[in-house]
DNA sequence: TTCAATTTGTTCGTATGTATC
DNA sequence: GGATACATACGAACAAATTGA
């Protein structure tokens, strides 16, 4: 018996949507007043409930409110519209070495349009990272920059940018990149590149004995590792494990200088360090310091990143410059585009450019 | 002819907080399912409708859902009540100097209270601060961390902060302070203290042709100026204006230094110089070695804050400790505590801790 | 000040549709 | 299929606040 006229439309949800409208459009006002219940229901031919419940809608959303006795009106609410205009940054670290100027630079672009920072850290730890994204997903945003942790490791955790993008959640990679999400929207440095660029220019000075020192747990580290084995590679020279110190994040502090004190020790030959980064490259310089060999006379050493620890004491790391504002806002103008639904380049890779400081001579 | 009762109760709402009490007690998990509307209607002797409307309430904000047919039930949401559990941060800037490490403090212990930081940032005007603020009042966020800009300025914008008393929105100033805004929660440097030791300091040397370059529109500045007016009356020293030289934030690059220079050219005998902080002080030793002058040996120059800039080239200025992450820490507990409408202590000065570099020496 | 009309707020009753078990 | 439970819809009545005559 039942009158199947098709799909059931709710009475009181099609005049919501036509009430909503209505305050949507320009022809009301914040203060305006709308038409009484007994009206609406006349207009359109329903209950006075029916008209209430529509209403309702409206209400708890903030956009008209009641005043016994006297009417409904439109509310100041419908000024700014709701959107939540929160983006998530989600970086290793805050507020060491780089990224503060990352974010500068994030920030630059979004505050301009609108928009405002959350801020969270992983300690370049797969935990944090889920963590983080997980408490996201709770959250009202309206898109993510993620620096990826440990992201040489396989990514365990790819439902939840699954679940990022079944929300319609945009996000962007900044300086590293998961081999599995490898297809997702990216803007990174061609560390590859950068660090061929250094590991040349040490060849160039007549060097040979060519050590490495990178992390294992990035893709950073990886792809430095690539550029040094390759720039070896175009020179004829063949590569040596044994020259290749690898590190994790949690033990950048202990580990690798002491290996590479008790090579230079040992009484092996060692003409120039290639450093993962600026920070290691200090390190490095200070624990060769240790042995009583003399940088950059005896030993030559490469950073990477420019960063402020680049230069001090009046010594100029030779390294690769980080363009740290513009990374960020080249990641924050592709999130923009991305939350606008407008056609964009999903992949930025930045030209490394190379400085020469004092901490590299001829051999 | 009103039953006038003494206040009318509406029915539903007196249902609805007994409902919520019962949802909220320990009698109640998630997945819980509660008495059926029919059930209910009859226990507190209403109509079937007064009971809809009164778990209307209660499905709006999530706490219990309903099953067409089966059943109404408690939410998984019940586990993470409602709370946006945003903390925004509002800092005159965001990536330069001290800033990095003193949000980092502050998202130490905010982060592992499960709370999110929202930066925001002024640039030191006062338009941007309202502009914040007033966009603050439009988020979800349970609290703010503010750094007053332009702190010496009368506050013009009281309402704005009445307005987050009114929205029961804590919050807490740091760094500086508005004098209308004094009885407001503070977490401060004692400014004018740090001032007078590195002045003492300096007299202690034996300096007393001692210059004084502030911010004027700042507390600290302010501040600053007063304990390095205080050190010289304690000496007998008279504090003399033509040797103190004023400048704003806006042309904190252009003005304070070529000032100095044109005195010190002018064959003004200069013994010292006390400088707002570490940044003016880098500044204004540069502009006295151009002048031909030598530092310490002719002029002793002493910033503030040890920053990351108090030592470069070698070089340690004679400053005062900024402990950057304490700072940041202390606010995030003192905001924990007045969330939590705990009592605290709602004004730390932190005590000022000299260090003695080699930009000073004996005259 | 009073009063009546208007408008929203609350509560009851009733009926029907539809999903679940 | 039947019992149960929630969803939608309508009608009616009175209470309480506002407004303007």
């Amino acid at each position: 018996m039942g009158e199947t006229d098709g799909r059931r439309e709710k009475k009181y949800s099609g005049i919501e949507s036509e009430l909503r409208d209505l305050v949507f459009s320009d022809l009301c006002k914040p203060g305006d007043k709308l038409p009484s219940e007994n009206v609406l229901a006349d207009r359109y031919g329903v209950s006075r409930q029916t008209v209430r419940k529509a209403l309702e809608g409206l209400e708890r959303e903030g956009y008209i409110y009641a005043k016994h006795g006297s009417g409904r009106y439109v509310s100041e609410r419908m000024l700014h519209r709701k959107q939540s205009k929160n983006i998530a940054v989600v970086m290793t670290y805050l507020s060491d070495y780089i990224f503060p100027k990352v974010i500068g630079g994030i920030d630059e672009v979004l505050s301009a349009n609108g928009y405002d920072l959350i801020l969270k850290h992983t300690n370049n730890s797969r935990h944090g990272e889920i963590a983080c994204l997980t408490e996201l997903l709770d959250k009202d945003i309206d898109g993510i920059i993620i620096e990826p942790s440990k992201s040489n490791l396989y990514c365990k955790h790819t439902d939840l940018f699954e679940k990022l993008e079944e929300y319609e959640i945009p996000y962007v990679f900044i300086q590293g990149e998961y081999e599995a999400m490898a297809d997702r929207p990216h803007v990174l440095l061609d560390d590859e590149k950068g660090s061929f660029l250094l590991t040349q220019h040490l060849i160039g000075l007549g060097h040979r004995e060519i050590y490495g020192i990178f992390k294992s747990d990035d893709s950073q580290g990886q792809k430095r590792h690539n550029g040094y084995a390759r720039a070896l590679a175009d020179a004829g020279i063949p590569y040596d494990p044994s020259r290749v110190i690898w590190f994790y994040t949690e033990d950048r502090k202990v580990h690798p200088y002491t290996s590479l004190q008790k090579i230079i020790r040992s009484g092996r030959q060692v003409d120039a360090v290639v450093c993962y980064n600026d920070q290691i490259a200090r390190h490095v310089i200070r624990a060769i310091r240790e042995t009583g060999k003399r940088v950059p006379e005896d030993i030559s050493v490469t950073g990477y990143d420019n960063s402020e620890s680049a230069n001090v004491d009046g010594s100029q790391l030779t390294t690769i410059v980080h363009p740290q504002e513009e990374l960020g806002r080249l990641a924050a103008d592709m999130l923009l585009h991305l939350i606008h639904r407008e056609k964009v380049e999903s992949r930025i890779v930045i030209e490394p450019e190379l400085v020469v400081g004092n901490t590299t001579t001829e051999a």
